[in-house]
DNA sequence: GTTTTAACACCTAGGTGTTAAGCT
DNA sequence: AGCTTAACACCTAGGTGTTAAAAC
């Protein structure tokens, strides 16, 4: 197992879930998911910057965007694929340009409400998730409670500018029973990968952050130097 | 019901089907099924004149795309959506452009087997079905019979140039059920829009067509005159 | 002579960081 | 001073008919 790359996996007992005083196991469905972070590479080489993300008004595509690999699941099951984002601490930041470092500026502003971005592809079988990489690349990033009409919009996330979040994943088993009442466990499954982390900004403030989305987006091949001395 | 469209629906009873003697009615899932062309009017332009559709060795989109709006289906029961394409009939033509008319040239050549175009969102549930327009604008017309890589694309639909065909449109249920074999019935419904016929070409024949393609297409709006005169 | 192919300019549609102006 | 916004040039990605050459 040389190339070997870790997938994160879900534990079969939950010690802090009890219902009716006995532990609550996790449904057969969710209990061998195994979910591999694609780009995992670029994603670390972005963290050991501290990861910017722009937030727009219109909303504004995450890179690198969030792609996993998902196995173990039952084919012939459905199950739903979301994320959300949590907050890392309850600091707000301000970029030090003198020492090219992030300090705490206060506390956190008031949370936005936190909102599920469902998979456009929920629901769906098990066997259709695991045949190609999932892409949650119509996920937007705003600082913006209402879109341009007004409404709300299912793609976009809503976060605060200066403030640190964590991405998170989740894959829920949609239990087609009725009588799943009666069987009480956990049917869902989350997973965190610390090298997605970032910071929400409306304008890049690490110029080496810049480089590196200059560098590694397509979309900004505009503004690459034929320099090689750059990087 | 002024404004109201045709829609073409599913009968229950199908007399030509029968199985051990009795005769087979459809499954209830596929009985009340109801299909709405979309751009109906554009089509039935495009028909008047003898629509054209160019097929290549890379693969071509239709235009008009076939999108159907669906209604009457089962929201919690499981569907595939499907497309091909049957020979209207068993002759080969090719058009004069003196008359500006097309003219049988002989029989059909070879007929290329007949390939099935899943819907990329297959199978999923009649609610998701029903909620928005189904478009099949994935769909490519080809007349090779093998992709650039060597390998057959699911999406490429092989056609002959210069041979009518008649798109169809199929709903299937898919059945959960183990002991469907002991209740045998249909679990399909198929439609047919004659106004979508169309003749495959490798390059367009008749110059209307080409200046109606030009004027509704928006990937053709460099081709547009600003004269008013022209249509 | 008829049909097919491949390169091409010109579009649609939308994702980038930049920049200057505006906001607080 | 710090942060946000909107217009912008410049890309990616890919769908058009045109055209001239090639194929049959």
């Amino acid at each position: 197992m040389e190339n070997a790359q870790l997938s994160h996996g879900c534990d079969l007992l939950l010690p802090d879930c009890t219902e009716g005083g006995s532990p609550c196991f996790k449904a057969p469905q969710v209990t061998g998911v195994r979910v591999q972070l694609e780009m995992q590479a670029l994603w670390q080489q972005f963290d050991q910057l501290g990861t910017e993300m722009i937030v727009t008004k219109a909303g504004r595509r995450m890179f690198p965007s969030f792609q996993v690999y998902i196995s173990g699941l039952d084919p012939a099951a459905d199950y739903v694929l979301l994320m959300d984002f949590i907050p890392v601490d309850d600091k707000r930041y301000r970029y030090a340009f003198h020492s090219s470092s992030w300090l705490v500026a206060g506390r956190a502003d008031v949370a936005t409400p936190g909102r599920m971005h469902f998979h456009p592809d929920s629901p769906a079988r098990g066997a259709q998730w695991m045949k190609q990489t999932v892409s949650f690349d119509a996920l937007k990033l705003t600082n913006n409670l209402l879109d341009d009409n007004g409404h709300v919009s299912v793609s976009q996330m809503i976060l605060n500018s200066m403030h640190r979040y964590q991405p998170r994943f989740h894959v829920v088993y949609v239990d087609p029973g009725q009588d799943s009442q009666l069987h009480p466990h956990r049917n869902f499954c989350s997973f965190i990968f610390p090298e997605t982390r970032f910071i929400a900004v409306t304008a890049y403030q690490n110029h080496r952050i810049t480089q590196l989305k200059i560098a590694s987006n397509p979309f900004a091949k505009g503004f690459r130097n034929t320099d090689p001395e750059d990087w």
